[in-house]
DNA sequence: GTCTATAACACGATAGAC
DNA sequence: GTCTATCGTGTTATAGAC
């Protein structure tokens, strides 16, 4: 599976400062990837990139900015990544698995990095945050892919929950994501293998709706589920 | 509801070492309530515990290591502050509320702080990460209660499904307690309204599993979790 | 507005003496 | 076990140049 790149995304640069802004972005997530987010330090940022510190932090007001700027970079490359499927596959559990088999593609560069994002995100306080007002875009585009991988599917769903779904899955990835963060084994295997046994299982507990005394409970659920949103 | 103090759980020193210790631990976690965690510096905490920084250090590893001294007090506390629920009630839906409800008073002085200890918790390669070998105690401490909590419980439930449940209810205390720490709402109202929702919910979902459909689905899902385990 | 160079500051962490 | 001194790094400040 072919995905964009980083600079294919970055490379639509057109005045000076969008080139500088992005080659220190580049030059971060390269030394990121190299040496993870914790031994690169600022100082090498600049270096490597051939600006000063104080240029970087023109450009990013933190260490951690720049993790977020990966973090859209990221979701922006999935979007991209996922078009093909979305658009030729119409069975909901491999539109699923697919969108999920081909974030760990996209992601997989940064495997090691993405410990260090989980750890800033986790913060309440951190604009990184999955809850946050700052990451808002970032996590309505997410919620978007899974809208589409709802509409444009053969699943066939009460409409309440239909509404839900999308948010549902995107928690569902949010679940696939701190195991792929934990998950040490070789290629992420055992990554691998959870999606392949969780997609067909959120499918039955779809399927589950049908039966009338499940769907009472279901209500409720979506109810909690509005309410604390 | 009355709960034992840190104080309480601290007198145990003997020895000089402990005391020093546990002086420092104190002291700390003073600091971290009315302060924050950010705002807290070591030097402020060895300075007010009358200690210099490096013997801080040669006690705790890192400022780190304190909130995860922290978090084992707080299990502490939790543990023993459901004892005369968990020995008078046997009905299951209040025992299960009230060990979450619990857990709210146990930790509402440190409500401010506990977001920076989800962050911490939240990087796979700390020591208080909830997978983590380090923190392995400190879980099944809190597990074990909620083994307790279905135990001596009225709950019928078929075997497999009885044995995974206190993991299962863990996991719904770890999401209870994610919304908690970003609940900004006056007494955390809003925790405590999705405890009261949650509770009946879970106790509902649980009855389902008598339904001869659904139970191969919860098999599946008992199957999943055992494998990631 | 974009960028450089350098210094300074605060704080987590460490080294090594006693 | 305890101390003082020091280091490394995120971040900010200063003082400008183009």
């Amino acid at each position: 599976m072919e995905v964009t790149t980083l600079t294919d995304v970055t490379d639509g640069a057109t005045t000076k400062g969008e080139q500088t802004r992005e080659l220190i972005l580049s030059t971060a997530l390269r030394l990121f990837r190299e040496q993870g987010y914790g031994k690169t330090t600022m100082r090498a940022i600049a270096t490597e990139a051939g600006v000063s510190v104080g240029n970087a932090y023109y450009y990013y007001g933190s260490k951690d900015h720049l993790m977020q700027a990966y973090y859209d970079l990221l979701q922006d490359q999935h979007r991209v990544a996922v078009e093909p499927i979305l658009a030729s596959e119409k069975r909901f559990v491999p539109r699923l698995a697919g969108v999920l088999r081909i974030w760990l593609e996209v992601a997989a560069p940064y495997h090691e990095f993405a410990g260090t994002f989980f750890k800033t995100a986790a913060d309440p306080k951190s604009p990184l945050s999955p809850f946050s007002d700052e990451s808002r875009p970032a996590r309505d585009a997410s919620v978007e892919i899974f809208r589409q991988v709802v509409e444009g599917s053969d699943l066939k769903l009460p409409a309440d929950l239909r509404t839900e779904l999308p948010e549902l899955l995107w928690l569902v990835q949010m679940g696939v994501v701190l195991f792929w963060v934990h998950d040490q084994s070789d290629d992420v295997r055992r990554t691998k293998a959870l999606i392949d046994r969780v997609v067909p299982l959120v499918d039955r507990l779809l399927r589950l709706t049908r039966i009338p005394g499940v769907r009472g409970v279901v209500n409720d659920l979506v109810g909690l589920i509005r309410s604390i949103k």
